[in-house]
DNA sequence: AGAAACATGAGCAACTCA
DNA sequence: TGAGTTGCTCATGTTTCT
């Protein structure tokens, strides 16, 4: 099928969707039309005429309802096992030590494991043809560790961390908080949290030196929550091709907390933040709210936005509370209950003893999106809670592209992976950065008609190409945009936090959860836009 | 049927204090 | 230094409402 075709309907967007559609990804056999010898080594042709419908329009659409995937049977012959055999061997490991590993370990192990398994078997094999054969050259080394980059996991951090020893940062700096354990490797959690540094504290970091492997096209840019279960980090920042996480937390861009982690391979020198500067203290950025805000209420900042609002039973319990001491200062442990309640789910003075959560135009303005940007189209007020409270913060995500500016002075081609509502595009397009041909991968169709709408109303000069689902994202897709688009300058998405969040009670699984583990697809695809742009040089 | 409302802690790190 | 306390978190599953 042509990636420019006509979308069909959209694709689920319920919370089985993910593991149903990956069914379907299996069952089309993608696996076998790689290289499983050489990892993400590109065989076919790829085409670099543009298809005639491509250049029609402005705008494409993408189905997912391929009827080839669809095949009720190939759905029912999935075993547990299947599942991490093809997503493994999907990021280059090889099949038959995927399937040794996975009869050894069992097939509910999770996917960490069985990497590790695979990484302490192959060192051990290693170890044993020490003894017979010559030691690699230096090239062969590096083809090795860009292949699969678990095996030098140890000897990155180990560098890594003596070499910070040798910086000698400042004495906020070394205070650092353990935020990754396990094995010898350590990632920690800045404080305060402002990564290679934020507007009003840019002084940290000059340069930083990445990893041969990082340090080829195209840029990426990959988000997630910073507060992650342990090993999550390291986890990612291992298949990141070792690049150490920025943690940053929002609340030094707008008056909301936001902490996430970033891992990226862009410049970090002369940042610069959007304008107009945006608001920093819950006064500055609702006014109107100051008339009724309590003496005793001292908060000045929001803590994170949330996907769902508090009850109003919540909140007239609070009016209650309040107007039983008529209009005196409540007693302390009235005042401590109240407070706690407000920090826990983000609520604003509205009114005389009236607390309310906020509602999703002021979301929009704390994470730095035009007002009413999620608004209307059909889109459910919970819908839309959900919609932002997932996004970027896009002051922050801008003050980091912000070096692609000079980069890319006539607009830039994106793979926006978990686009969202846009907020990746939105930091673009604030900077004043083109946007060329942007492919926005998204499953959610509240989401993409968000964006679409965005893209539309902003009279944008460039191409949107609409993806659903990043499982269906191939090798053959990503293949066919390079040759039509000429490549990608930038992967962007940060993908589901689901099952990392420490607001989720119950199924908070890490990288192994139905959600977050799509985090592994921002990564086959990363690899093979690498892969692809590598070989045309 | 779909949207909205409601009830539901765990996990981790920062902080406090003896 | 270590035990105890405090505070925070891109949420999920079920029930109720429209």
């Amino acid at each position: 099928m042509s990636p420019f075709e006509v979308a069909g309907p959209s694709s689920s967007t319920g919370p089985n969707s993910t593991s149903k559609v990956a069914a379907q990804f299996i069952g089309m056999g993608f696996p076998k039309e790689m290289d499983q010898a050489k990892p993400y080594s590109v065989g076919r042709n790829v085409s670099t005429e543009p298809s005639s419908s491509a250049f029609e329009s402005n705008m494409y659409n993408i189905s997912d309802d391929d009827s080839s995937l669809t095949s009720e049977e190939s759905m029912d012959d999935l075993s547990g096992k299947d599942m991490p055999w093809t997503l493994l061997v999907e990021m280059g490991y090889d099949a038959q030590e995927v399937s040794i590993a996975i009869d050894k370990l069992g097939p509910d192990v999770e996917m960490t494991e069985l990497i590790d398994h695979i990484c302490a078997a192959r060192l051990e094999k290693e170890l044993q043809n020490q003894t017979t054969e010559p030691p690699l050259l230096d090239h062969e080394i590096t083809q090795n560790e860009n292949c699969f980059p678990f095996e030098k996991k140890r000897r990155h951090f180990e560098r890594h961390s003596e070499a910070r020893k040798r910086e000698g940062h400042s004495k906020a700096i070394e205070k650092k908080h353990i935020v990754d354990g396990g094995d010898d490797q350590v990632l920690h959690l800045p404080n305060p949290m402002i990564g290679y540094g934020v507007p009003d504290n840019p002084w940290r970091k000059l340069e930083r030196k990445l990893p041969d492997s990082a340090n080829a096209p195209p840029y990426f840019y990959y988000e997630n929550v910073a507060l992650a279960p342990k090993g999550v980090w390291g986890t990612i920042s291992r298949f990141l091709y070792d690049v150490e996480p920025e943690f940053v937390d929002s609340v030094y861009f707008s008056a909301a907390a936001r902490k996430r982690g970033y891992v990226h391979n862009l410049p970090i020198t002369n940042r610069f933040s959007l304008l107009p500067a945006p608001p920093l203290t819950i006064q500055d950025a609702f006014p109107l709210l100051r008339k009724w805000w309590p003496k005793w209420d001292e908060r000045t900042k929001l803590n994170c936005v949330l996907t769902k609002p508090a009850s109003a039973k919540l909140t007239e319990k609070i009016r209650t509370h309040l107007e039983a001491y008529g209009g005196d200062e409540p007693p302390l442990f009235v005042k401590k209950y109240i407070l706690e309640q407000c920090r826990k789910w983000n609520l604003v003075w509205v009114g005389k003893n009236r607390v309310a959560p906020l509602d999703p135009d002021e979301i929009e303005l704390l994470l730095g999106f035009p007002k009413g940007h999620s608004r209307g189209g059909g889109t459910s007020v919970s819908s839309r809670y959900t919609a932002v409270g997932n996004s970027f913060q896009v002051d922050t995500v801008a003050y980091h592209l912000s070096v692609l500016k000079r980069l890319f002075p006539n607009g830039m081609n994106v793979l926006s992976l978990f686009s969202g509502i846009g907020g990746a595009e939105v930091a673009l397009h604030r900077l004043g950065i083109g946007l060329k041909n942007v492919v926005s991968v998204e499953i959610c169709e509240v989401n993409r008609n968000i964006m679409r709408s965005w893209w539309e109303q902003t009279n944008q000069q460039g191409s949107l190409v609409e993806a659903a689902d990043v499982e269906q994202v191939t090798g053959e897709r990503i293949e066919q945009w390079i040759g039509v688009f000429g490549g990608f300058d930038l992967v962007i998405g940060g993908s589901p936090c689901s099952n990392l969040s420490g607001s989720n009670r119950v199924s908070r699984n890490g990288l192994e959860g139905d959600q977050s583990s799509l985090f592994f697809h921002y990564y086959r695809v990363l690899n093979h836009v690498k892969s692809v742009m590598g070989e045309q040089g």
